[in-house]
DNA sequence: TAATAATACATGTATATACATATATTGTAC
DNA sequence: GTACAATATATGTATATACATGTATTATTA
């Protein structure tokens, strides 16, 4: 449904702005969907998030640095992050020996079946996504990576 | 910046996934951008959107219930934040007397004074959108609107 | 090498949010 | 009208997040 007619605003300052709140909008649409996808897995998803990043970097560790670097919400408290997963020993840490500052986290046996199963799962939420072709999710890609240049 | 290289991700499963991740991540992105702006005004994006839910029914009240319906993010706690409004004097409170379970919220002069400057500070926000033309935004509209359909 | 700056991460604290539950009021079925 | 369900909002509580600050370690520079 075209976003003015969902959140019953009539007319908008220019096609920017509208977008600017579409944008918001879906994603909040999306964040909630998705999360509640996750949480009979009793993971957040910021945790998904940092498990996936330490998955491509398996077996090789990632630091909580390159955490933050990656993650999708940049705001996220990646130290704290890693000590929930550790806790359900999903992953685990260890101080990094070259430089004692760092502290890798590698993700867990455990982790890496969990994130097999949250795989299906994600491609059960994606079935919702269906509503775009391939081509238009491309061109949504497009034009929101042009955005952020 | 493609999304892959900007979260260093060098596949997707599909377009759709890619979508996913891009929409989450651009909305994190443009989304503390946004906040960042509001901040030197003391005002959450949530409070900002609340008011101009109010402004589009001023002088008619809103109620509790009707802020919630129209807010962009559905899981913000709207009393909550109608009181955060009440107590810097931006918008008053008054039981409906036809539903005395309801609240009307109105909002006040000095939050339409100042709604009038954050107009303009979103006005300087949304050039850093222009990197997409009109024609591109209106796609981007399009699209999404699709995709919750 | 001593002093200072920079880096990586952790932690304290205030605020925000999520979710369940409580309270008051209104609507409905009998 | 009484009992019960539904609605509108408020509140309690646990967790999450934002932001500043602290601590340990490494790099730089005089």
């Amino acid at each position: 449904m075209e976003i003015g007619k969902e959140i019953k605003q009539a007319k908008f300052k220019s096609e920017h702005q509208k977008m600017l709140i579409n944008i918001l909008y879906t994603s909040s649409w999306l964040s909630s969907k998705h999360g509640a996808s996750l949480k009979p897995y009793g993971i957040s998803q910021q945790q998904y998030n940092i498990m996936r990043i330490l998955r491509g970097q398996h077996p090789k560790p990632a630091t909580v640095n390159l955490l933050i670097e990656r993650m999708l919400d940049k705001n996220s408290n990646a130290s704290r992050l890693v000590e929930k997963l550790r806790i359900k020993k999903l992953v685990e840490r260890a101080v990094c020996s070259e430089d004692r500052r760092a502290v890798n986290v590698i993700i867990t046996k455990k982790g890496l079946d969990l994130l097999t199963e949250l795989d299906q799962n994600e491609d059960l939420f994606l079935i919702n996504l269906k509503k775009l072709s391939a081509e238009e999710a491309e061109q949504i890609n497009l034009l929101l990576d042009k955005m952020r240049d």
